[in-house]
DNA sequence: AGCACGCCGACT
DNA sequence: GTCGGCGTGCTC
């Protein structure tokens, strides 16, 4: 009679729909609990670790293998995250691998390498040229990777590893990497003993002959007493960091090292954090104004009724002193708060904002940390050292274990929809879930709210707060359209700038004021063409048109990095009429430089803003005047705000408006009004100048009237009669295979057994207009179905679909994947 | 997703 | 004959 087994449910960092089941071995009973990493081998020879979902005692019907070790003293991943992965992998029809993968940073997923040892007692008279090639690279190491040799060797390394493996020459090991690596810095302080100053006299009276390191000695000694003025200044402390110490006695490494070889001087390596917070003075925030502080006002009366409000402010109406009041009051209820925004464009001018109010209890998270800073910011949250996160899309996946408000700024961005790969999650819309799985409350704010959002305030689901009145009285700018159908008509443009445009700009040039010009990037980029046959370049495996970029002179394919030389011959008809059609801000950079030679231009786009530090640079130039025009895509959009912007200038509405999208309209509203909302300082009125060859378009005229309501009830009509959100639920299904003919079959034979249940709710199949990507066929299929039906019942009869078509033979290996409200 | 196994055509 | 490509199946 043996007493009953444990057994443990994990989440694996794979793909596939299901939790695995191991033994929990009795010595790890007692420490093996949920949201804690175990470490498994999955397969005949990986190691993962995995997170531990559930523990039962009812023994599966398969083989289990045991649990190696367990990981964490504490769950790394609480019950509520837990709740909420399940939630996502239900809405969002992924797994939990998938979720669990694009939750914890890199750091925290421990996965195996393989290592290869040489056997020293191996007999190796008998083996061949490429064996020997590789007892030679192990002959100097004690082990080496797996990767290194194959990478070292120019042949297949693999099966000959093998085989020296049979021969018993070599060993193979599996090793658990940890790839997190935590940060040290060098300390340096004074021994005990020399705080003695009759001791601290011989001791110098024996370094007599040594004269630098004396000198290094005393200073250091002074400036532990009194610190130091010189150099930016440093307060007295009883230890510095190395780098101080040789900053600011003046000394070199060398001599360091010979007092602290004497042991004169004590070195200590300590861990450190790399998340050190700017320092900056205490800041009060400044009175709210009369409107904000109704606004706030109103928020806190909605909160009692509804958890979710929607905060609808235009531009520069001061929103973020709306939260930081917000966020005071729940850091003093000691409850957490998480604060989204869309992307890096943001968090610059808010990071600093809030690091002013709140220190060190902000936590910052997104995507230009380094890994190894994520970690940090995850375990300094789980041990409740933040009170506060600002972070992108990602960070809803933190472990937060007492959320009570979350703020989601810039509601209607689209960067908080995850497209590829799978979570393909939303943000927004899954944090609303994870608030009320806290019983916190939620704050969604915009100067232009999604059409969905909107709708669910004005039904009632959301409460809605008006904040119309700019801060400090800015007059929100004048809006100037400039026909640009006319202006070509008439031979009065200047490459792509119309009459209007350019004495715009030239007028603010003259006053010393500055400029921003937009020119949005998506759907329209760059390319080549051939002046004699039309054609065009296109990517060999993704079957779109290459994309000019000017800086390296080649062709690029926005897919999958393909890029190839730009060559003046046709590849079609080998004439030399190749030529650059269209604009994206380089063009415009040059264009702008030839018209106006003698002024300072920055471009700001995912080009120019390679890494933190070059997109910092791009806005404190500009910020501080050191450049006139500052030209860029959607990312100046976003909440930037300069104080000295004369004029703003969109350079073709046209092709936002005419994007083949349901959204086009909304977008391009929202578009035109965040970049206008960049116009405009104190005391005098900004200038936009909408340069369109349509201007009696619906949209600009809302733009130029600022009538959000207006856009908000078109649009709505709109979606209503042609099945769109809010009024219906899109899910889009993707197919993929590397024949073509498969691919088309299984998504006819998928669109099939949809329509059985979904009837003319079914789209499709169609070849997207990007019908290949890295070799692989694409059919799409999309599904429009009605709000008033239950989600869940839908996707179950959409699984139910999938595995149908997946038990048609051919269509095994089809690969088919589903985006819940794709943007 | 990895990874291994096994089948088959293409080379020394 | 072996090498290496890729199709197929499995992972507690």
């Amino acid at each position: 009679m043996g007493k009953q087994k444990t057994y443990a449910d994990l989440i694996l960092p794979v793909p596939l729909p299901k939790l695995f089941t191991y033994a929990v071995p009795d010595t790890l009973v007692s420490d093996c609990k949920p949201g804690k990493r175990a470490v498994v081998q999955f397969g005949k020879k990986k190691i993962y670790t995995g997170i531990v979902k559930k523990i039962r005692s009812n023994k599966p019907d398969y083989e289990t293998k045991d649990i190696i070790s367990v990981i964490d003293d504490t769950p790394l991943v609480n019950d509520i995250q837990l709740k909420f992965w399940e939630w996502i992998a239900e809405y969002y029809m992924c797994t939990l691998g998938e979720i669990y993968k694009a939750a914890l940073p890199a750091g925290l997923k421990l996965e195996s390498e393989t290592n290869i040892l040489l056997n020293t007692d191996a007999n190796y008279s008998d083996v061949s040229e490429k064996e020997e090639i590789i007892i030679g690279l192990l002959t100097h190491e004690e082990y080496l990777p797996l990767k290194k040799i194959e990478k070292e060797t120019d042949f297949n390394a693999l099966p000959v590893i093998k085989k020296l493996i049979d021969k018993k020459i070599i060993t193979a090991e599996e090793y658990l990497k940890k790839s997190y690596k935590p940060k040290f810095e060098e300390y340096i302080k004074l021994p005990e003993k020399l705080n003695d100053d009759k001791y601290l006299s011989e001791v110098l009276e024996k370094l007599k002959r040594a004269k630098k390191q004396s000198e290094l000695l005393m200073s250091f000694i002074y400036l532990t007493k009194y610190g130091s003025k010189n150099f930016g200044g440093i307060k007295p402390a009883k230890e510095f960091t190395k780098k101080d110490v040789l900053k600011f006695c003046e000394t070199t490494a060398a001599n360091l090292k010979a007092l602290t070889d004497k042991k004169l001087l004590i070195s200590e390596k300590k861990e450190i954090s790399r998340l050190i917070p700017e320092k900056y003075e205490a800041e009060q925030i400044k009175n709210l104004n009369e409107y904000q502080l109704k606004a706030l006002k109103e928020i806190k009366s909605y909160f009692k009724k509804k958890n979710t409000v929607l905060l609808h402010g235009v531009t520069s109406s001061g929103k973020t002193e709306i939260y930081i009041k917000l966020i005071e009051e729940q850091i003093k209820n000691n409850k957490q708060v998480l604060y989204l925004l869309p992307e890096i464009a943001l968090t610059a001018q808010i990071t600093k904002r809030l690091e002013k109010k709140f220190g060190e209890r902000l936590g910052v998270y997104h995507s230009k940390f380094s890994d190894n800073e994520r970690v940090e910011v995850w375990n300094k949250l789980l041990k409740g050292e933040y009170d506060i996160i600002l972070g992108v899309r990602s960070s809803v996946f933190l472990p937060f274990d007492n959320l009570g408000l979350i703020i989601v700024d810039e509601e209607h961005e689209n960067t908080y929809k995850q497209y590829s790969p799978a979570p393909r999650y939303n943000a927004r819309d899954s944090s609303i879930i994870l608030a009320g799985f806290h019983n916190a409350k939620i704050l969604l704010g915009t100067a232009t709210p999604s059409i969905e959002s909107y709708y669910n305030a004005k039904t009632g689901k959301y409460a809605l707060v008006e904040l119309k009145e700019r801060y400090k009285n800015i007059k929100l700018p004048e809006i100037q359209i400039a026909d640009i159908k006319e202006a070509r008509h008439k031979k009065r443009m200047k490459s792509m700038f119309t009459p209007e445009m350019t004495e715009g700009i030239e007028i603010a040039l003259k006053n010393k004021e500055q400029i921003i010009l937009f020119q949005n990037r998506r759907g329209f980029s760059p390319y080549t063409e051939c002046e004699t046959c039309g054609y065009i370049p296109r990517c060999e495996h993704c079957d779109v048109s290459l994309t000019y970029h000017k800086f390296t002179n080649r062709l690029v394919c926005h897919y999958c990095g393909y890029s190839e030389q730009t060559s003046k011959i046709c590849k079609a008809c080998e004439s030399p009429a190749m030529t650059t059609r269209g604009f994206g801000t380089q063009k415009i950079e040059n264009e702008i430089k030839e018209l106006f030679p003698d002024v300072k231009i920055a471009r700001m786009d995912l080009d120019s803003t390679g890494n933190k530090k070059s997109y910092h640079k791009i806005i404190y130039d500009f910020e501080n005047g050191n450049t006139d025009i500052l030209i860029g895509t959607q990312m100046i959009s976003k909440g930037l705000d300069f104080d000295n912007v004369a004029l703003v200038g969109i350079m073709n509405a046209d092709n936002m408006l005419n994007f083949p999208d349901f959204r086009a309209f909304e977008r391009s509203f929202q578009l035109m009004a965040q970049v206008s909302g960049r116009a405009g300082r104190k005391n005098k009125q900004g200038k936009v100048i909408i340069q369109t060859a349509d201007k009696n378009h619906p949209i600009i005229k809302n733009v130029a009237e600022n009538n959000y309501v207006a856009m908000f009830t078109s649009q709505l009509a709109l979606r209503k009669k042609y099945k769109y959100p809010p009024f219906f639920r899109l899910i889009q299904l993707t197919i993929k295979h590397k024949q073509k003919n498969i691919t088309d079959a299984a998504a006819e034979k998928l669109a099939y057994e949809l329509k059985i249940i979904f009837g003319n709710r079914v789209l499709g199949p169609e070849t997207p207009v990007i019908s290949r990507i890295k070799n692989q066929h694409i059919q799409i299929i999309l599904l429009k179905i009605e709000r008033t039906i239950p989600h869940k019942k839908a996707k179950f009869h959409i699984n139910k679909a999938i595995n149908k078509t997946k038990t048609t033979e051919k269509f095994k290996y089809a690969q088919i994947s589903a985006d819940v409200d794709p943007l």
